[in-house]
DNA sequence: GCGCTTTGTGACCAGGCGGTAAATAGTCGC
DNA sequence: GCGACTATTTACCGCCTGGTCACAAAGCGC
């Protein structure tokens, strides 16, 4: 009779040996689809069997499903955030509402696709506190830079800040829902998203240009 | 020695006993703010606690966690709503401005409520299908209403559908995303929500004004 | 008071789940 | 070719968790 734990050799023909560092970007890209789909509270067994491991070798490469968590986490809202993106932005040869629909066209790669929006509103209802990549990505890459450039476009008399910070909510929140309705609840949107993105921007671009001159 | 399922009488010396009806709505009640606090993959065991019951009583109720869940979901998404906060959007006595007001104030008490956009959020995580109360809300008792107060503002040229429709999902998509902020990630919000209800529905309107004139 | 119905309890079950450890087998340096 | 290193697997642990069951007791009609 075999001791409590003899491993008995199973027929298991082939196992290719990946490199840890190469091993560990495919578990957070699987990760990242995974929990994006199934909610922080999918199993890391099945985890696993979607890139065809057994579940221990996450556990060899992360000390626990909490903080593979954090590193599919700062993933999303660290590493993947192209700095140049805020440049666009900055670009004073371009239109102010050319340079907001090429900003969120580049930035929505990442801020509108599903896996985002679906792992950002989880962090939120996890109930733990939100990731500090999460509020300065949303503060100080998306907020900031956006009512930078609404607050430079008032061309005779400067937009006060508070005001300006005011319309980058209103066109973020504008935008975000957006990506919301499909990614969240799947509602088919209206029209293509990109399309809608161009809409939207307009919109709130007309807005606030007559309002400009509605108030001079 | 007693047989396997003996129930040895412990110590319990108060039961308060409660009518059927009555207790569905205590557990429905505490089960809404429990869910919107833990996630659906919250334990029965816990909710149960909460009341001071014993989880077995949850299941005398209710066939299973599911059902309670939908039970939950038809409480916020249909059973609240009241149809009078239509009406405040029809009233013709009233500016367009101070409707969308008074009609958030109203409607947000419920819409705007952590409990309300949380569980709103998660039913759309969970990967089940949209709970069909939860649409026709946002269709027809929200957008539609909306859509047609703005529409009927045009006072010379009447707004074609699609643009009222636009803006009223603009609207709703910025009041969505002011509440979103404080419910979902606790994210202090700059003002007082009433007040920056307040803001957000004047810079609407007095968007909506300044194209209208800057486009006769 | 008596028995019937209804409400509540605690023990239990079976499967799920995060996490661990011993054993196995590619692969690389030499 | 060989040993050391390390990626990978199988088996297992212990707790959690939705759900069930037999039983106890509270209230109601009579």
């Amino acid at each position: 009779m075999p001791g409590p734990r003899a491993a008995t050799p199973q027929a298991e023909p082939r196992r290719p040996r990946i490199a840890a560092a190469e091993r560990e970007r495919m578990i957070v890209d699987a990760a990242i689809g995974f929990f994006a789909e199934e909610g922080f509270s999918g199993q890391t067994r099945q985890l696993a069997q979607s890139l065809g491991i057994s579940h221990s070798v996450l556990y060899r490469h992360f000390p626990g499903k909490q903080e593979l968590i954090a590193t599919v986490c700062t993933e999303l809202f660290e590493r993947r955030w192209r700095e140049e993106w805020i440049e666009i932005l900055r670009d004073p040869a371009v239109s102010l509402e050319e340079r907001l629909l090429r900003f969120y066209q580049e930035a929505g790669t990442l801020l509108l696709a599903p896996e985002w929006m679906r792992i950002a509103v989880m962090t939120g209802l996890s109930g733990a506190a939100t990731p500090s990549g999460l509020s300065s990505l949303l503060q100080d890459r998306i907020i900031h830079p956006l009512a930078d450039a609404i607050q430079a476009e008032g061309s005779d008399r400067p937009l006060p800040r508070n005001i300006a910070e005011e319309r980058a909510w209103a066109l973020h929140g504008r935008v975000f829902y957006l990506g919301a309705r499909g990614a969240i609840w799947r509602g088919a949107t209206p029209r293509s998203q990109d399309e809608a993105l161009a809409v939207a921007i307009a919109g709130f671009c007309r807005g606030a240009r007559a309002l400009a001159q509605a108030e001079t």
